[in-house]
DNA sequence: CATGGCTACGCT
DNA sequence: AGCGTAGC
C-alpha cells in the first residue's frame, strides 16, 4: 500500500489489525493449560527473572506491565506463568511468532490488500471489497449482520447511560441508507472486519483487535482505543473531536524528537494546535519531505 | 551492563 | 553505504 495519498475527500477504508498481547496468544496456543491464566513471554530469565516483553490481559489486571523484570512481576503477581521466548545461537528468536503473523496475514489477505507494519500489526485496504458489497447489497439486509459487527464501537455512536440499546444503535448506523457514501464504505468495512476476525479466531484461535476508518493513521489509533478483541470504527464527522485534544506526542511518528520539537519550538500540544499552523510554514520549518506527515494529518478533518 | 535487539525507513 | 530515528 502506497504512502496515504492525502486527497480533499478520502474514500479509502482502511483496516489496521492489531494481535492482542501476541506472544502469549501464541504460547498459548501451544501450551493450552495456559489459556485464561495470568501469563508473560520473558527474554534471558538469567538477570531479575528476564524482560517481559508481552503481558496478557490477566496479568494486566494484576498490575503487570511490559517494562517489568520477571521477579518484579512475581511479586505483584505470584501465580504468574512466565514463558520464555525461543533461543537460537544464544538469541531471542521470533522466527515462531513471525511464522504465527503469516498464517494471520494469509486469512486477512482474502479480502484486501495487506501491509505487515509489524510482527503483530497489519494494515488492510478494504476499499475495493467495500465498494463491491456496497453495490451488491445495499441497504445490508438486518439478518446478514453478525453478531461481532453488531459489538462494535463506532465513534459518534453514544452508549446511553444503560447501555442496552448500543446495538441497536450500531445496528441502525450500519444499515442507514441514507448515509454519506463514506459512511456506508466504512459500515461496510466494519462489517468485512468484524466477519475476517472471526475467522482468523476460527482458524488460528487468535483474537486481534481493529480500528476502521478512512486512512491508515486513524485507523490505527482507533485500533488502540478498545482492546482486546474489539474493533473500533471512526466516522468522518467524528474525526475533529476525536483529534482536538488528542496529544501529539502520542500520534505515530511524532513519539520522538520530531514531537518534542513541535511541543518546544512552536508549542503544540495537540493536533487541535497543529491546526493553527498552515501547511506552507509547517513545511518552511520541518522541511519539504517531514511536511507529508502533517499534511496527511491536516488532510483527515 | 541492565530494555536489548531488531527492523524499516529517510536522509546524506 | 552508513547514520539517525522510531517503534515493536
Amino acid at each position: 500500500m502506497p504512502v496515504a495519498k492525502p486527497e480533499a475527500s478520502d474514500s479509502r477504508v482502511i483496516a489496521h489489525i492489531d494481535m492482542d498481547c501476541f506472544y502469549v496468544q501464541v504460547e498459548q496456543r501451544k501450551h493450552p493449560q495456559l489459556r485464561g491464566l495470568p501469563t508473560a513471554v520473558v527474554q534471558y530469565n538469567s538477570w531479575k527473572g528476564g524482560g517481559l516483553i508481552a503481558v496478557s490481559y490477566e496479568a494486566r489486571n494484576y498490575g503487570v506491565k511490559r517494562s517489568m523484570r520477571g521477579d518484579e512481576a512475581k511479586e505483584v503477581c505470584p501465580e504468574i506463568q512466565l514463558v520464555q521466548v525461543p533461543v537460537a545461537r544464544g538469541k531471542a528468536d521470533l522466527n515462531t511468532y513471525r511464522e504465527a503473523g503469516s498464517q494471520v496475514v494469509s486469512i486477512l489477505a482474502r479480502r484486501g490488500r495487506c501491509e505487515r507494519s509489524s510482527i503483530d500489526e497489519v494494515y488492510l485496504d478494504l476499499t475495493d471489497a467495500a465498494e463491491r458489497m456496497l453495490t451488491e447489497t445495499s441497504p445490508h439486509s438486518l439478518e446478514t449482520i453478525i453478531e461481532e459487527a453488531l459489538k462494535s464501537h463506532v465513534l459518534g455512536i453514544t452508549s446511553r447511560e444503560d447501555g442496552i440499546d448500543v446495538k441497536e444503535k450500531v445496528r441502525e448506523w450500519l444499515c442507514k441508507s441514507d448515509a454519506d457514501r463514506r459512511d456506508k464504505l466504512l459500515a461496510c468495512g466494519v462489517l468485512i472486519v468484524a466477519d475476517l476476525r472471526m475467522q482468523v479466531l476460527q482458524e488460528t484461535q487468535f483474537t486481534c483487535s481493529a480500528g476502521i476508518a478512512h486512512n491508515k493513521m486513524l485507523a490505527k489509533l482507533a485500533s488502540a482505543m478498545n482492546k482486546p478483541a474489539q474493533q473500533t470504527a471512526v466516522p468522518f464527522s467524528s474525526v475533529k473531536g476525536l483529534l482536538e485534544s488528542f496529544p501529539i506526542k502520542k500520534m505515530k511518528q511524532l513519539g520522538g524528537k520530531l514531537g518534542s520539537s513541535l511541543q518546544t519550538d512552536l508549542g503544540v500540544n495537540t493536533v487541535g494546535d497543529l491546526w493553527q499552523f498552515s501547511e506552507g510554514k509547517l513545511q518552511e520549518r520541518y522541511g519539504i519531505n517531514t511536511g507529508w506527515l502533517f499534511i496527511v494529518i491536516l488532510h483527515s478533518i
